[in-house]
DNA sequence: ACACCCGGGACAGCCCGTTTGT
DNA sequence: ACAAACGGGCTGTCCCGGGTGT
């Protein structure tokens, strides 16, 4: 999914669109869907409106949608470190929750989760960063499951711990950030992990 | 907190004020706070933007931390009530999962938390209602601690407990609502249930 | 219909939404409907944007609607003038082309009949703008056949001939222009009387 | 003048240059020259920007004038078909009247006579559009006036009614097509004829 | 000569949240 | 409490020209 990094990131300069779809992810972290004007995003890139709707047919919509899928991918970058971290399963769940308060805490609390913002916004209108939002949520469950299972959980109950983890985590990434303060996350991280060893210790195969 | 209910519900219709923050708790509820406009609101509540004014000196903002008081309110009655249902504490967190879901299938995943995506929304501008969504958020908590407290649970691990059945109710609620599915919040009650059941059985006193 | 301009003229200054009818039926003569911005209105009215949208909730097309009454008022006005001034029916008839040859001629020829460019941009969008159009040409074949019944023509052929003059006269109106030349407004008003007369001819009753 | 269409019209596929020309004519038919944009222009025939540069580097007034011109030949096989059909001269006029009613109708009245819109809209500004448009509508008269000639009027009088038969023609196209009524066009036919009848019986030389 | 992608400014119509006379 | 006005902002589209290949 997330091949062009490395593709291109060789040396030229960032396409329009790279940059396009960079600084809208970056604002849309900051400040959600609706906050985000058109005329910002353009100011940010250096590019002009036209360039942005040469490139986005359908406009912000579009673009926000490519730009979730971007920094999904970032997101997942960040869950796969942590979970490959840790050698076992519980500690790799705590890892997560702990390296998303790092990275939250580093932006004072005002970046954040791009997808739950989004996601929550785009719920009556913007069905297309609805659909977006979900498929990337899917993506990030499934990369914590796939982590669970080679920790031997076996696969119906690591989907649904997977989905209970990341349920803690986003709630918990909420609380932290209202309250700009990292303990909900270590707390839940805390949690979460002793489910999945309460998890591996009932299921011993594997 | 919640005491103008009973002052002047006796029957009078709504007063101006009332009927504001009603329909802007509804509005936010479906559409978020940028969403949200102040003509769609005074539309909705049948009054004039200068109503609006004089009742609200420090406009969209001051209205929507009113708003989002009255339907915090809202929602910790709902807490309230399926806490008070079940009999064991572990039922009692795994019921607001469930009516949680309940509440937000009646209305097509279209309604929701009120305080999560304004409080996201919130963050970088509209610090007053960052503020009230904090306070919002640690009521809710701290209902559900008291219930834990009155399971057995210690104070401070029904603290930390409550923060992380927060948590993954929140979290579970965005998965299920871009999923328009009930089976995050099902999922999550069920593993919030187990941790409350464990901290129970480790904390044999009380 | 044109009650206003009586009513308030006496003093004092027009108010803002007057001046933005006025102002948008003068640029419509001159330039036509898609050809003039809403911004171009608001400048040459001296009113802000959210006035005009006050006034006019629905718009350009509300407005331009309302100009195209005002401006229809004018031109009847004209008419009637033209149809009153000459005592028998064809030298009425051939006064209106020449006094529009007049009119036209003095602005060199950029202004014109406000409804027929009008008309024939808004047929395949802004329908409100096709209706209104139409009902005050109507206006128009009507005062025109008034004013043959008056001379002796039955009800029915003055209707129709009304039609014909009023044809004549928005086709010469175009070819006089395009040519800035009033010399196809001066021959049509001539055959135009020439028919007016063959029809009292025709119709000595009266 | 129209000798494009017999030079290539062999086999081949219409030229790029082609297509543009007769979708800009359709265009302007339907929506005049300022509704339609440059990007429906090319979406329409089906070719790039750059290209549409490269035939009429003077962009979309040229373009437009060119598809007046294509648009203007077509209009004058209709007026040629019909005056020649008629044996009598006044049935001739009759019958452009009532040609033009059935082919409005048969396009639902949205089609039109292409000239006038854009010709009343190039008043301002546009200056090629408006002698293009001034050139076409000399032709039609040429057109009417030879065929009146041919009917034994003489050479003044006969340019003369032709200016008045187009006159009606127009203005009543103009009735029609905001009624979405042929009844003007037939009612207009009907006089025209009549005068061009009185103009022979005035002259009976030939 | 011809066609492609991409970018450039300016402006389109419209609505924002707010305040003022009164 | 009301209509009226404010000024700036919104997303989106206008018509057009460069750079590149062929």
């Amino acid at each position: 999914v997330s091949r062009s990094s490395s593709a291109q990131a060789a040396a030229q300069p960032p396409s329009t669109r790279e940059r396009l779809v960079r600084e809208t992810a970056a604002l849309l972290e900051r400040q959600g869907y609706q906050a985000t004007g058109i005329k910002e995003i353009v100011r940010a890139a250096g590019v002009t409106t036209s360039s942005l709707y040469h490139h986005f047919p359908h406009g912000k919509e579009e673009l926000a949608a490519s730009a979730l899928v971007h920094a999904g991918d970032r997101f997942a970058d960040l869950l796969r470190a942590a979970l490959a971290r840790e050698a076992d399963a519980p500690g790799a769940v705590a890892a997560c929750a702990d390296d998303l308060a790092a990275d939250l805490a580093a932006t004072g609390w005002s970046d954040g989760c791009p997808v739950a913002v989004t996601a929550l916004e785009s719920m009556s209108d913007a069905p297309l960063l609805r659909e977006t939002s979900g498929r990337i949520l899917q993506e990030w469950q499934e990369l914590i499951a796939t982590r669970l299972r080679s920790a031997g959980i076996d696969s119906r109950p690591a989907a649904e711990l997977a989905c209970m983890v990341l349920s803690g985590l986003e709630g918990a990434e909420l609380l932290s950030r209202v309250a700009a303060d990292p303990t909900p996350l270590h707390t839940t991280g805390r949690y979460l992990a002793r489910l999945v060893a309460a998890e591996i210790a009932a299921a011993p195969a594997g």
